[in-house]
DNA sequence: AATAATCGTTAAGAATCCGTAAAAAAATAC
DNA sequence: GTATTTTTTTACGGATTCTTAACGATTATT
């Protein structure tokens, strides 16, 4: 199972950047956003969390080392430098600062989808959790999400998920405590030519609820942010220290 | 603190590996062997497991898409092909087939070294066992995988898996408690040419579960993963202690 | 309070996936 | 060269899963 990827690419020359974009996008797998200065690409990676960062050493704003260092502080998404710049210097330095590969201009596209998913191998083993298949777990109250296994846990007992239904939890998994709304889930787990409305979201996650939360109808690990999107706490449900909201409006008798 | 990491050098051409060699001694850090055939390098690399393989392409006795498929059977250890070759299509090959890195000839002597710490930074992080293979046997419940033998048994009995068929379980049982992608365990069985759909697979681990479940129609070692890859226990079957998914919801009446 | 929009639930058909059997092709042994 | 084993291909039924549509319940808006 794969989850459709996000990649940022980072290039301020248009015409390079409208090609890198393009031809991610005709792969079909890939969900591509872009950056044209340094300050934009560092809010998009904190925003976004990517799976992937294209990086073009060469920008107008800021250098391509410096972004690569402040991406670094906090996240070990795999970053691939893409540069026109020959000098082993430039390479060793990207290199050394914490990109993961060293792409040289001008572009071999098929070379580069290559070592994108070299990349995305690597992340997908590794125990980094800016990528979704991590080869741990994620535990909050009674359940339990094991990336390895692709099951979810529930007081320790299998919960039957299937394969979307798995996908979908994993994705709130990873955000938990955050809402991810309907539109990137649903770009997320269907990619590009996703359905337009959120009908099959909801399916899912009527099923999902019926099959991890106890009393379905007041679900105590994945929340409904009304005309936003989903959220999975980030709290054990049965801890009563939490901060989680307390409800103002009282719940209607029955 | 660090260990020192064994690099083995794969190149057949003298001068080329003794520079490289040298190279690697000089920066002290680094146990250095070295092996100028295909099949020394096989067996260099079953018996020292180093933690890097630099991989020249053109090898006299066997082509280096070879070597990187047969070492790639038991072994996760990064590979960096260094080659002369200048080809897309050799590069994206030999990046599909296994390889982490592709560098091209003639060396830039610290852009290599940069790849190789990139490299080491990469399996620090990694989740995988490629001890298992080495380290003879592995074991769980009534299943034993003699991985010097190429033999399964089955509470002690030879379960008489074909060639093919240990090779599919000698892999799962590398990733014991993971599930493998159908895709993944096609790409590592059949190589670069293989089928594009997973029929082969399906016969095969009847075949298997024919040989080594009692009850094929509900496995306790090989689990399919509906819509996603096999998985091969990593707790005794038999062992109720454990944490295994029992169905919450129960099976259907027959 | 009435209306509209959103969300949850159910059910059913379509599509896909998986396991199995058996035949064909290839490899190996004799 | 023939026989045997192994691998690959072909075919198909059953089971699971995905998707769509319809409708009731809930929430937001006027």
């Amino acid at each position: 199972m794969e989850f459709s990827c996000k990649i940022l690419v980072i290039e301020d020359d248009p015409a390079t950047r409208e090609m890198l974009v393009g031809l991610l996008e005709e792969v079909g797998k890939y969900d591509v956003i872009s950056a044209e200065t340094g300050k934009d690409a560092e809010i998009l990676a904190n925003s976004h969390c990517p799976d992937v960062i294209l990086l073009d050493l060469g920008l107008p704003d800021m250098d391509g080392s410096s972004v690569l260092q402040s991406v670094r502080e906090w996240s070990c998404v795999p970053i691939i430098v893409v540069s026109a710049r020959t000098s082993e210097a430039d390479k060793v330095n990207a290199l050394e600062n914490g990109a993961d590969d060293y792409v040289q201009k001008p572009i071999c596209t098929t070379e580069l989808l290559a070592r994108i998913r070299v990349a995305l191998r690597h992340s997908r083993n590794s125990g980094c959790n800016t990528s979704i298949a991590l080869n741990s777990c994620f535990k909050v109250g009674r359940l339990v999400i094991d990336y390895r296994k692709y099951r979810v846990f529930v007081d320790g007992v299998d919960a039957n998920l299937t394969q979307n239904e798995f996908k979908l939890v994993a994705l709130l998994g990873q955000y938990a405590g955050q809402v991810l709304p309907y539109e990137d889930i649903i770009r997320r787990m269907w990619g590009p030519n996703a359905p337009a409305d959120n009908q099959i979201l909801r399916v899912n996650m009527t099923n999902i609820r019926r099959k991890i939360e106890k009393d379905p109808a007041h679900p105590r690990y994945i929340f409904t942010e009304n005309g936003v999107g989903y959220r999975m706490t980030d709290h054990d449900p049965d801890d009563e220290q939490e901060d989680t909201p307390v409800c103002r409006i009282p719940e209607k008798a029955h």
